[in-house]
DNA sequence: ATGACTATTTATAACGC
DNA sequence: TGCGTTATAAATAGTCA
């Protein structure tokens, strides 16, 4: 993104890669850092290597406070049950299907596709 | 970080903080489906924002991704966390049977929920 | 408050060692 | 393979419509 544009393609080249990776995991987690202070907002990410040496993964806060966060949120359906059961059973009917879809995503090897849906979700 | 250098605290300003957590936090989601795509890493953010209007909590790529990739961190020994890695295709398989044993347990959760509906009817 | 518009600050791709 | 440096692309704080 300096020097030169770029696509948001997978890159190829090892070195090149490597280097992308180690420096916007960086940046990325410095963000995540600098959005929970500015807002006073809880939030946590995760980012990890597979395939490559030195695969630490790297996780802010920490891991355990990314997966209280994460734990809670799944959570929060589960305890809305009691009260709602009709929101519920539309909730979990959806959510399976959700996961059938993404089962056939992953079954294919297709995470960019996922990548990209789940972008456009959030934008 | 524009117009005028901030410094990282807390905005106590309503507004300002409401737009500016608005404005990064879709730059960040966007940055963490970047570093996933161009490295081909698995990776999750997520963001909530407790207390304000309209607080729905951000997921990236979702809660189940999300939940999945923290959850194997965990779950990982240290000394596989820290030496080695699996590679891809492991790691594709091992999310894949995760995925598998997720759905399971969802449908289950989604009988009972129909079940209790259909119990809730006929009182 | 929702969106568009800069002036600046940041992030970063390509180099250089 | 890793670090600095530098020229660009992106993000974004403040502002106005």
């Amino acid at each position: 993104m300096a020097r030169k544009k770029t696509k948001v393609v997978y890159i190829t080249d090892d070195v090149t890669r490597r280097r992308t990776f180690a420096k916007r995991k960086r940046c990325l987690l410095k963000k995540v850092y600098e959005l929970s202070v500015l807002c006073g907002v809880p939030a946590c990410a995760v980012v990890t290597a597979p395939g490559e040496p030195n695969n630490q993964p790297e996780i802010w806060p920490s891991i355990f406070d990314a997966d209280n966060l994460i734990g809670r949120l799944r959570d929060l359906p589960a305890s809305a049950r009691d009260k709602h059961d009709l929101d519920q059973e539309r909730f979990l009917s959806k959510e399976v299907e959700r996961l059938k879809e993404q089962l056939g995503r992953l079954e294919k090897g297709n995470r960019e596709a996922e990548a990209k849906v789940a972008l456009m979700r959030c934008l």
